[in-house]
DNA sequence: TGTATTATTATGTCTGCACATAATAAACTG
DNA sequence: CAGTTTATTATGTGCAGACATAATAATACA
């Protein structure tokens, strides 16, 4: 066996792991058992192994080995893309309409989120992302202007925040919730339908160490689909 | 410098593109380079620009070089874990109810969406998840009993589809729509809510090769949060 | 001048070795 | 025997060197 990947490796295992060989729960040879067996470096077979445990298909821990999970939980990757982007992938033509920009104190759920004292002022953008000039997504983002002192310069008026943070504010971490609502006032009239309907919502906020800098909501126009693969 | 490990390199790289040293779309030094500076090994420097490659914050090509991404797509991990331990690891009691279980011919919908052929007869099984004695989401479930050849002898009268196919059935991949739905009658039926009110809802494909192995549609009730962070 | 061929180069992967570290098992002790 | 200390061990990480590969740049050629 010449052409020995950490690839072939992985597929091995995963074939052995799919066909019961090795069992949920089991443990598995070590990592000096396995480069014997696959005639290759340990840092092959660690690699392989290592990759693996970061999809969640099976758990290692020094001293104890490697198993196959009990508890498979899966990881499936999402893409996050700019808006823009992501309407442009599709074959679709993007258009943009900023809707307000206001500087406000920010209301106590917006301020309790991004964790900043209350009613501080921030600057409260809304906007509309248009696929093929339909509406597709409702974006209603605050910014905390302490964190990005240069955002009132930025033309939110020709570029969404959602670009213009993404290129111009370093990166960093952030969550994301992802929900169901049924559409609000506000989101109706944004997006063009019915109060009530069920609306895809994507909230994010994104941190630079431990300062909040933008917490965003995203409703999406309804029949949006969120896709990934395992 | 005497202990530069990968991640400090991470940290240091990631430094560099918040605070602008290196900018969007511009080429970063070789992996040689930033050994000699580091003074480490080029296979440090490879693997700690590989994982932050892995993340989507810079791009890397041979021979061309690595260069911090334009458009920035970052990806998120979502973890997708057995209903039952979802509901647990919150501290909440776990319940399950079968509601119903045929072998009919699949509709269309579903024989399109699991690329077999029309009318086959496949397992149908509805069943509810609770979360201290509160539904917590409707699983709606399609199987593919030439896939899964001892499905029938599954107990789904006590044990979740869920949980049995994720024991039972070796998986090799699978993907995931998320959208906001509507209840439809049978949502609003078996999760006691109006219909017509905003689901978060996801459709799971799960494939070992070729094969769909099974469809399934799991309507969360209201208030369900799907989260990550990146 | 446009195209095909041939370097060149940065990343991709593998090896063999070394030491670090965390977690367990074994030994010890009061 | 419970509790503490001390091996032991599998994985985690790092290094130096080698060859592979893809993509670009340089060159040769028609």
């Amino acid at each position: 066996m010449s052409h020995t990947s950490y690839r072939t490796i992985q597929t091995e295992v995963l074939r052995r792991i799919r066909t019961r060989v090795w069992q949920p729960g089991q443990i598995i040879p070590s990592e000096v058992d396995l480069a014997v067996e696959f005639n290759c470096a340990r840092a092959t077979i660690n690699r392989a192994l290592r990759e693996l445990a970061e999809t969640g298909i099976i758990d290692r821990r020094r001293k104890a080995g490697t198993r196959v999970s009990l508890n498979p939980v899966r990881k499936a990757t999402l893409d996050i893309p700019m808006t823009r982007i992501e309407i442009e992938a599709r074959g679709l033509t993007y258009g943009y309409k900023m809707l307000a920009k206001n500087n406000i104190p920010a209301p106590e759920d917006v301020t309790v989120r991004m964790n900043l004292v209350p009613l501080q002022p921030l600057l409260h953008v809304k906007c509309l992302h248009l696929a093929d000039g339909k509406p597709h997504v409702f974006e209603d983002r605050w910014i905390n202007p302490n964190a990005v002192s240069n955002v009132f310069t930025a033309p939110f008026e020709t570029v969404s925040p959602n670009e213009w943070l993404l290129q111009n504010v370093p990166i960093s971490g952030g969550d994301i919730v992802l929900t169901a609502e049924p559409a609000t006032v506000g989101d109706a009239a944004a997006l063009g339908i019915p109060k009530g309907t069920a609306l895809f919502v994507a909230e994010r906020r994104t941190f630079i160490g431990t300062d909040t800098i933008t917490f965003v909501r995203l409703a999406y126009a309804p029949g949006y689909r969120m896709t990934t693969h395992i």
